[in-house]
DNA sequence: TCATATTACTACGACAGACGAAGTACGATA
DNA sequence: TATCGTACTTCGTCTGTCGTAGTAATATGA
């Protein structure tokens, strides 16, 4: 399992990635991430949830409600340009970062 | 220039790599930072202090006074065998944790 | 029919780590 | 005499994560 202080700084990333394939909620993305990671990394729902609301006051999603007429309400987001914006730096952010961090890290590979 | 909270969960590690290299000090592992990264990564003072802390209580390093006869007195570090295997572990987890973020990075050499 | 599970959140408070600002202390150099 | 570089220390703030708990609706099973 990851611990959450190694990617603590990429929480935001990984939702504003799963948005650029369109709209979704917190469920739903929470089960996303779940899956793509294959279980090696789970949002907690606080941390997911207290995220949106960081992205959305930084102008990075939007929210909006569903339509639902059963089930609880959810709360929809999307994507900004804003938020594409700032994707793209993340993930050039991440090639370097990655660069950097490894030249601290041996490999066991034996 | 990476951001901290991306680094965060690794700070630890790469001062512990730099200390497998030999007993060292603050000030010298601050500048070998900034020069194995490049000047991409410059640890700040505060931080790395209060990492040191946090290393020695957890018992992956100790320390030990100098025997400068001039100058301010450095307290020195050296890496202990429980420090050893957390590192290797953190790298360990490091593979891991590039291939989890990697998932959700999209490239754009364009 | 009653309990439990799943979906879909919200509120609150605690805590750890990063960091800015400022200060201390010493030597060397200009 | 002043400033620069070395080598820290203290203090207080802030951000992000997360545990705990609660709310609200539907679905499932005994």
């Amino acid at each position: 399992m990851i611990s959450s202080d190694v990617i603590r700084g990429y929480n935001d990333t990984i939702i504003l990635y799963l948005l650029l394939g369109g709209e979704s909620y917190g469920y739903e993305i929470s089960k996303n991430i779940k899956e793509l990671s294959e279980e090696k990394y789970i949002m907690k729902e606080t941390t997911l949830y207290s995220a949106f609301d960081r992205l959305e006051k930084n102008g990075y999603i939007e929210s909006f409600y569903g339509d639902e007429t059963f089930g609880k309400r959810r709360t929809y987001y999307r994507i900004t340009p804003k938020g594409q914006a700032y994707y793209k730096e993340k993930c050039e952010e991440w090639e370097l970062t990655k660069d950097v961090i490894n030249r601290f890290i041996k490999e066991w590979n034996v």
